[in-house]
DNA sequence: ATTTAATAAGTGACCACTCACTCATTATTA
DNA sequence: TAATAATGAGTGAGTGGTCACTTATTAAAT
């Protein structure tokens, strides 16, 4: 256990149930301290403070402070936002065929309660992004996946049936994440309680709106 | 002068043209590793060694490491943004009354020459960001001054001939400087040579086409 | 000659990380 | 069952190194 690499502990569960009390004190700590302070300005004897344990546990349990960082941010980049998407495709195919705006709205709707319940990992994922060239290769990986995922047949779908521009999936998919990346999250992000309804509503209002008046 | 803060000394003049050689050697080298390798990790050792200056003679010229970051952002975020957006709608004023794509165009064109202009300050701008209150607040109070500009009843133009959709001001700028952060930020900021007239004509098409098919 | 600029060699603080050791629990032996 | 041995998670006082920043000294400029 001890020399197993803590990538392959995580990919290997997510649900932390194989996780030992000191492991997920350990993780939950740095998690709030990382999101609060940023990476580089949290120092180990921080996150062993808060996590109640001495600074030699925290090596015991992760060999080095990026392990810590790893273990945060890769089952949330490969698990647990994959998941939310699946979960959300799912969601759709159970409703009767909505119009793309209906579509749109749930869809918002379910990314922005993700992204309340996952404030402080995108905290982190946000300011650890622009210095970790590898942090964005595996996340365009993940977004690969996205497009060949049933969400492609999705969108195809509405394009068929003309309810959608034709362009190309991945252009789609980044109009989509870019506007409530730029317009959504930085609600989330600010903390405080959120209206989710209303949120999503205007958010799509705003994504579909586009510039040009419809008269 | 070593008793006066940088802040005072750059708002009194951007153009550089009272820096000592020295002040300029040590911007310009913190320009370069802060863009490269953030803040944090850039020690005042490396600034001094890369700017072929001792160590003592930073400090001379800087009170503090913070400073040095103050002296490079703060005249970006008054003076050299806000030029930019000045220039941008004396070049308009001067056009014939152009159609809204033909405005955004040019618009598109001008920042993303700025931007490539100010690579390394966007970038530190960018990491920094997420981590300083401050500068949000900063950048907040500018954008209001864009909003009361010349810009602003420019886009009322718009508005009054239909060209443009009667939304308030303010989210009409979110909406333009978020989508063209999006879309067209990533690629400046990834380094390499770029087509401009390309790019800002598919940024365009981006913005403007929205989601909805125009058939 | 006097002021200013520049330097090299510090200084204490803090950093990530280690290691010799403790001690509660479990396995083995008698 | 009782005594002993083995185990390994947990500890906290280090360790070497790096950090931002200072200071005593020298060089340059006026």
């Amino acid at each position: 256990m001890a020399n197993k690499n803590f990538t392959t502990l995580f990919s290997e569960s997510l649900d932390q149930s194989d996780l030992s009390a000191k492991q997920q004190a350990v993780l939950r700590a740095s998690l709030e301290l990382f999101s609060q302070k940023g990476f580089d300005r949290t120092s180990t004897r921080d996150i062993a403070d808060r996590a109640a344990v001495s600074e030699g546990t925290v090596y015991k349990q992760f060999k080095t402070k990026d392990g810590i960082l790893k273990a945060i941010l890769e089952p949330f980049i490969h698990q647990v936002l994959p998941k939310a998407v699946t979960e959300f495709i799912v969601d759709m195919s159970q409703s009767t065929t909505p119009t793309i705006d209906e579509f749109l709205e749930i869809a918002v709707k379910n990314r922005m309660q993700f992204a309340l319940d996952n404030r402080q990992q995108l905290r982190i994922l946000l300011q650890e992004i622009t210095r970790d060239a590898n942090l964005v290769s595996l996340i365009s990986k993940e977004a690969v996946n996205i497009i060949n995922s049933p969400l492609g047949n999705f969108i195809r779908k509405y394009q068929e049936d003309g309810q959608l521009v034709d362009w190309p999936l991945q252009r789609i998919i980044q109009y989509i994440f870019g506007t409530v990346l730029t317009y959504l999250l930085p609600k989330v992000l600010a903390g405080g309680e959120l209206d989710i309804d209303k949120a999503s509503k205007e958010t799509v209002e705003f994504v579909m709106g586009g510039l040009k008046p419809t008269k």
